[in-house]
DNA sequence: AATGAATGAGAGTTCATTCAT
DNA sequence: TATGAATGAACTCTCATTCAT
């Protein structure tokens, strides 16, 4: 709380004004994030008159976008996963959030793979973009996470 | 380190008879894992005489066990990377990890698809792989890991 | 103050306003708890021509009345003496308070006991007064109070 | 914590090392005085072969030593009522701690005035020792408290 | 090799108080 | 007069580490 507390201009117990314990401001955090991906990404693949392909160039890009301006910090996968896991409504929003980046997915993948098939590839292209940022991070190098994006492209290419 | 101890049937000053601080038990565990990944993962891929693909089988059955085994616990992609980003001598240890792994599977590859390609697929398997053990962790359900391995099949059959 | 602020309807900052601190709330408090009973009770020991068992009756059924009403909640006894012992302003008005009271039985003792065994038995009945009080509270019950009224009465009957 | 650590030599942070919570810090307070009333003055009460009148005057002077030696501090009645309200382990050690000492002035009392007003009696007794123990504290004079230990006396003279 | 006790630093949180609006 | 935001000090409690025994 004395880190968060020093990047807003505030000392710790002045955040106590805003949000009611740690775990809110977290949940918070998750929340907003969220929200972020809803409007900016995940609405790429309910576009009507776009076809898959292009929507799912576009919605690589986005997710890219994103990773790569936030300097591989704000991952709700690597990040929030091991300190979420003792607390449920941590690990409910974040299960949230992956749920609609699958079905998102899912809508831009099932014309050309039908409905099992789909799903299956949503949570493959999630299971690597996740991995790729970890890989990104630990080598300190965006190369496997672009590279993961150009792969994604090839399913409907 | 109260909680190691208890596991470990002492008190957490005890420890300190055996490992001089925190972060050197932490590097001695993660040196013991990637020792075991070297001996009973790792060395598969330079079985001689034997095909990739069975090579391929071997490997992917091992690793599959490992996390199984251990639960979803032992993490060294996302446990371990967050709490070492910030003490060199832990996140060394993991990149030397992730590269034998790597090397490893370039070693399965690279007869098929040469040099360069072999590497990034080498790179894209790790990456799935510790994307989809993430997704089990997050799910409580090993389906997404186990899809991901029968998919890692493919590129060889 | 937050809580104090909540009952009244203002938010913590706002009693400020009206208070310049918690010692100078806490004091007008009691000073209101000394007048309520000045004018309510202990006036009662000073009518004239009426008998000193009728003023004891009217006296002790007022008492019990405030702290029946009060749900034990405003002990001056109980509740501000260990508050206040280290804040002067505070500890000098409960004595006073009970410097007022103990006068007022006093007032209605000293025809039948005499100066020094009226004050006495003044302090005595104040004492159990604030005991039973005590143990009216510990116990969630009214009986170890009503019982100690009644003895008080058989002083004069 | 910090108060009760210096006074044992201690930083506040050693005392959990001895006690898992102010709480239980508390309770083990509560629970030594409440044995020390038990062995050094509940047991006066049940002497045999001794008459009630000495049983209580050894009583009563046992009591008027013990809180004349800890300088009116240790009070359960006063000091751990109010503190002890909203939590159920002290409050009901306060309540048990009184239990016992109105059973044993209740077997001090039962042979000269019968069950029920012997019990009535023995209450009556707790709430003005309690009582002018809280006005001793607070006109920090012990005259209150020792005229009520001669007046308990009374009743078996 | 193991323990129990202690430490210093820091965690998350509360609270009386201040102040610009 | 009331508010929302901020503060500094205090609070209970945790944790990695040390050390005499």
């Amino acid at each position: 709380m004395a880190n968060i507390g020093e990047a807003c201009g505030l000392i710790k117990g002045s955040i106590y004004h805003h949000f009611k314990s740690k775990e809110d401001l977290a949940l918070e955090c998750l929340q907003y994030i969220h929200e972020v991906f809803k409007k900016d990404i995940f609405s790429i693949a309910y576009r009507k008159n776009v076809a898959p392909l292009v929507r799912l160039k576009l919605f690589t890009k986005a997710v890219e976008k994103y990773f790569s301006n936030s300097d591989g910090g704000c991952l709700l996968g690597n990040f929030a996963l091991e300190i979420s896991n003792n607390i449920p409504s941590l690990k409910n929003e974040i299960i949230d959030y992956f749920n609609h980046w699958k079905e998102a997915l899912y809508e831009i993948l099932k014309t050309e793979f039908g409905d099992k098939e789909a799903k299956k590839k949503a949570t493959q292209i999630i299971a690597s973009t996740q991995g790729s940022i970890m890989l990104m991070r630990l080598y300190g190098s965006p190369e496997p996470f672009k590279n993961q994006n150009r792969e994604i492209l090839k399913l409907l290419s």
